[in-house]
DNA sequence: CAGCGGAACTGTATCGTTACAGATTTACCC
DNA sequence: GGGTAAATCTGTAACGATACAGTTCCGCTG
């Protein structure tokens, strides 16, 4: 291999570029070492031109097969990573996912497995995730108008979702890729990622009946959010189906603190009606609702039966008799940043729509033979 | 206010730079508007030039008091923003802490509230919070580099920290901003939050002796990380000072399954030399305990006592006869958050480390009195 | 051999910001 | 009046990447 000039070799005959030496495109001295590499170490080193780099490394269809290869060659040696703030000040591409949480979103800690099952499938990507939290108390819109005022991101993922969500709303007319946890009912299309509520509540009835229930009770979500519609609507098929009755306890739902829970289930169930079977919305909710239960001098299993969606397996550790189906909020995480990495590359919505089913929770592995 | 040219006015008589048309510095044309505001649109609507608007904005000394104020105004109004990757690229100012995580750091929930603490405090701040998670089963330090590699952050969270920390070694050596949660035992002063689990085993010590408990163990973190021998330190002066024996349990400890922990647990209190006090280092280990204590036909309150270190308030509830000790997650995220922003901010690193106390919990409320 | 098309590569301008080195004006002094 | 310092403002270049509009050279055609 021969070398002609400064620049690095090419033997195979092909012109080398007048070097008029105001060019500062090829760079002729070496880039300052110690720092990081960009495009212009690699054009030093290659004597090629930052902008054949720049498409080398895109794969561009007018840069030569070899000289391609020579360029990934030397990018990979030396590890150059392409720098973001270069990339999104030029592009807009922000590479960055923005998970929008409220502060409150944290009875029974549902986010950390999400965050986990969101960063799982960003490590294969170059998207990094952020974290946006707002204040429930507030304005809901507040982060997303951020988000979209700042060009803060490239997809976001809300969760909470109600049947008419101005979020979505904003979203959708701002163009701005977005998965949701939870539906809507605003005939957008939109993609989303939900637990089938419609199908736990309607299972847990049956299993209550199975049971010799006859007067369930639900807790159920708070009525603004989309998936009180479902849940309800799954509770009362089920009834139908299975020729039960509800007892209602509508003034008290997941969102309220524990104390208030228990307490007013404590009321409930020293009534004369009280409830024999219980569906309950929450991991959290049916810890309060035990507590309620007890306090009421109840049994567990014997007065009454429970069914509650758990997102952790706690539950049934400690309070077996529980019936617990299994929310798999981890495996949410994931096929939420699937459906908005999807959406950021143009998939259809359609195709991002995901809905997972309760799984009745197995009892807990017995070990040890006596 | 008289109008001096296309330029914004200026009546006090203060010379207009000429307007040789060359100019860029100084914008003639409006910024493209539907865009979002950037110095360029300040420099336009008040005739000044976009260094003026840039250093404006910076409160720099040499910049006129009324000027600072016209650019403060109009940029308010218009709601400007600085370009984070403009900033980012030309100061390398990233406005990011990054948060590192192992993946598998998932039990009973310990992110959610943390992350919630951190962005509390963050949310008064230009800064932003990116999860960085890596599996722990690989190389603990690959995030890290990465980091450092591309310039990703501002500073840094980490956590599980041990004795002699490579990644504290890394960090400090490069010189990057960070807080660990836990200490290290490296001579090297540096930021930290950490529970004090010494204290929590020794009044855990205390507890269980002033109930007449004698043969206390210990389910202890594991034997790498930093806190193990802070636990086992504070148990075993406990054990000096009230007079207590230790029965061994080091074959595991809470970075096992439940399942494993359950089993072994079942078969120690199956043993002549079962203990009579248990020590719970972890909230998810205490309800494995707790099924290996019962599935040896023994109870809780009667057979043996226990303390546990909690993260949330589900054991108190489901379990009140368990006395636990509250280590507040929400708190320490906070302490953590303002940590690296005070050791970015050029802070002593002396001045940033805290150590949270052990409270002990109350019983839950009983609010119905019958 | 002029002309042309295509392959392969390159220069320039630009995104928004800030460091740095001027530039202009005014005030003031001898 | 000339010189100087202080106050205030401005232009240019640069951070790293990319879009776009060339440029160079080759082979081929008529």
């Amino acid at each position: 291999m021969t070398l002609n000039g400064a620049a690095g070799g090419n033997d195979k005959g092909k012109r080398v570029a007048a070097m008029d030496g105001k060019t500062k495109n090829r760079p002729l001295t070496p880039p300052p070492d110690g720092g990081r590499p960009t495009l212009k170490t690699i054009a030093f080193m290659t004597g090629l031109g930052i902008t054949t780099v720049s498409r080398a490394l895109k794969d561009a269809p007018d840069i030569g097969a070899e000289t391609k290869e020579r360029v990934r060659l030397v990018a990979k040696q030396i590890g150059y990573q392409p720098n973001r703030a270069g990339v999104r000040l030029r592009t807009g591409k922000t590479n960055v996912i923005s998970l929008v949480l409220t502060l409150e979103e944290e009875i029974m800690g549902i986010t950390s497995p999400m965050v986990v099952g969101i960063t799982e499938v960003l490590a294969g990507t170059p998207y990094h995730l952020v974290v946006t939290p707002y204040s429930a108390t507030k304005d809901a819109l507040a982060p997303i108008r951020y988000i979209l005022d700042t060009g803060a991101a490239d997809g976001v993922i809300i969760s909470r979702t109600e049947p008419h969500d101005p979020r979505v709303a904003l979203l959708t007319e701002r163009g701005l890729p977005f998965v949701t946890h939870g539906r809507t009912e605003m005939g957008v299309v939109h993609p989303y990622h939900d637990f089938d509520n419609e199908r736990f509540a309607y299972e847990a009835v049956r299993e209550l009946v199975e049971r010799g229930r006859k007067r369930l009770v639900l807790l159920e979500p708070p009525p603004h959010l989309t998936f009180y519609s479902h849940m309800r609507a799954g509770f009362e098929r089920g009834l139908r189906d299975f020729h039960a009755d509800a007892v209602s306890f509508h003034h008290i739902n997941i969102d309220h603190t524990l104390v208030e829970i228990r307490d007013a289930f404590e009321t409930l169930m020293r009534a004369d009606d009280a409830p024999d079977g219980i569906v309950s919305g929450s991991g959290s909710g049916a810890i309060a609702l035990i507590a309620g239960l007890e306090a009421a001098k109840k049994t567990l299993g014997k007065d009454a039966d429970m069914v509650s969606k758990v997102p952790s397996d706690f539950l049934r550790w400690l309070r077996p008799e529980v019936v617990t189906m299994y929310e798999d909020i981890r495996v949410a995480g994931r096929e939420l940043a699937k459906a908005v990495i999807g959406h950021i590359d143009g998939q259809q919505s359609e195709t991002l729509q995901s809905l997972s089913q309760p799984e009745l929770q197995a009892a807990v592995p017995v070990s040890i033979k006596r």
